[in-house]
DNA sequence: GAGTTTCTGTGTCGATCAGCACAGAAATCG
DNA sequence: CGATTTCTGTGCTGATCGACACAGAAACTC
């Protein structure tokens, strides 16, 4: 691993979460090379050398995103052997990570290119991919729980799990709005006080 | 109303109706000056000299917004005699105008400046203090059902409009994703189904 | 008609955007 | 040691941003 030439003088991980925490904040758009370059310690050649190109560094940033920050979602769909307990959990998560202290407010998957310029709609298409991702893995989770016997069979788990998604989503912009987790909690409450109804709810 | 001078060549409320349907497609920083004075018919001189400035016709692009669009569900939550079926006009109201054929995708008051660079923060105070205003009017209205007799005397009222709120915040996400009008009411038929399970759930 | 007022269209302002050319600096290899 | 390779920092590029100066055009009042 010993380079050739001159060696980096920045950590490019470091660098890394600190471009993530600035698009997380500010959103793709709305931040600029300088904002990402002071944040991130170094001159805008280094970032090009290391990262390609600031819509490069968006999409590892969401990469370092989803390994740390939905880690603990992953986990507890795959891991917990309840699915209502699974998805309580996730819904707990983020009513937590969405206003903790220090950070930014929301998710950044929902709230950093909601709205954007055409010229980068690829970005937007990026994040809606993985909103969808989401929502697909809490959908296979349902229907396990549903050949489990733990919800009745019958049940609509691709509406239930846009259903939550759903919650999920409008959690991230009360807490862009200033919500505080106790208020998120609040809402959490609700979505799993209405488990039973949402599972057996019809099309009307 | 005869003018002194040289009368405008062209019609007020047309241009900023047309201004208003850019900023929701594509809000507020995505949409240049050039999108606006195409979209208006209009050179931008006449567009600072009818509107002030950018900032300006976008805060009467939102008046203009819940003059219109948001006209249904003032309604609906004031003249509908049941709590119940006012919140579930509102909801239906939502899942058919987010996803209606033609139109920008999913609520403006939502969307259109979610995340923005700090040079802008007021136009994003704007809008968050227009959804805490949505929040508002359903809390007040479900607070009428308590004292009605058609919620439970110590219903937390504030919460449950929270709740309501996240959803149809949520279902704006979904919306601008590409869900359809019947992949939303799936949800409005989900959330409407837990109503009693909400309207009882307690602080966990 | 002359004078006044207001709007329109062209052209451009300084600031900022993402991105890169270039040369010097710091490492390894022979 | 010299040669090579790679990174760093300064400073710039064309493009675009929101906003406006200016002069001509079109209505009014007298």
């Amino acid at each position: 691993m010993a380079g050739r030439g001159r060696p980096r003088a920045f950590d490019r991980d470091t660098a890394l979460r600190r471009a993530m925490e600035v698009f997380w904040k500010q959103g793709y758009e709305a931040t600029s090379m300088m904002d990402l370059t002071s944040a991130m310690g170094i001159a805008s050649p280094s970032l090009y050398a290391a990262f390609g190109s600031k819509e490069a560094l968006f999409k590892e940033a969401v990469e370092l995103y989803n390994a740390t920050e939905g880690a603990p979602m992953t986990r507890a769909l795959t891991e917990l052997p309840s699915a209502k307990d699974a998805v309580e959990s996730v819904l707990r998560h983020n009513a937590r990570a969405d206003a903790q202290e220090g950070g930014p407010s929301g998710c950044m998957i929902v709230l950093a290119a909601t709205n954007c310029s055409t010229a980068n709609a690829p970005v937007r298409d990026h994040l809606a991919t993985r909103r969808r991702a989401g929502t697909e893995m809490m959908a296979r989770r349902l229907e396990r729980a549903v050949r489990e016997g733990e919800l009745p069979a019958g049940t609509d788990t691709e509406a239930m799990a846009v259903f939550y998604t759903t919650v999920i989503q409008g959690m991230s912009v009360q807490a862009r709005d200033g919500a505080s987790s106790a208020c998120l909690d609040r809402t959490v409450d609700r979505a799993m006080a209405a488990w039973d109804a949402v599972a057996g709810a019809s099309t009307a």
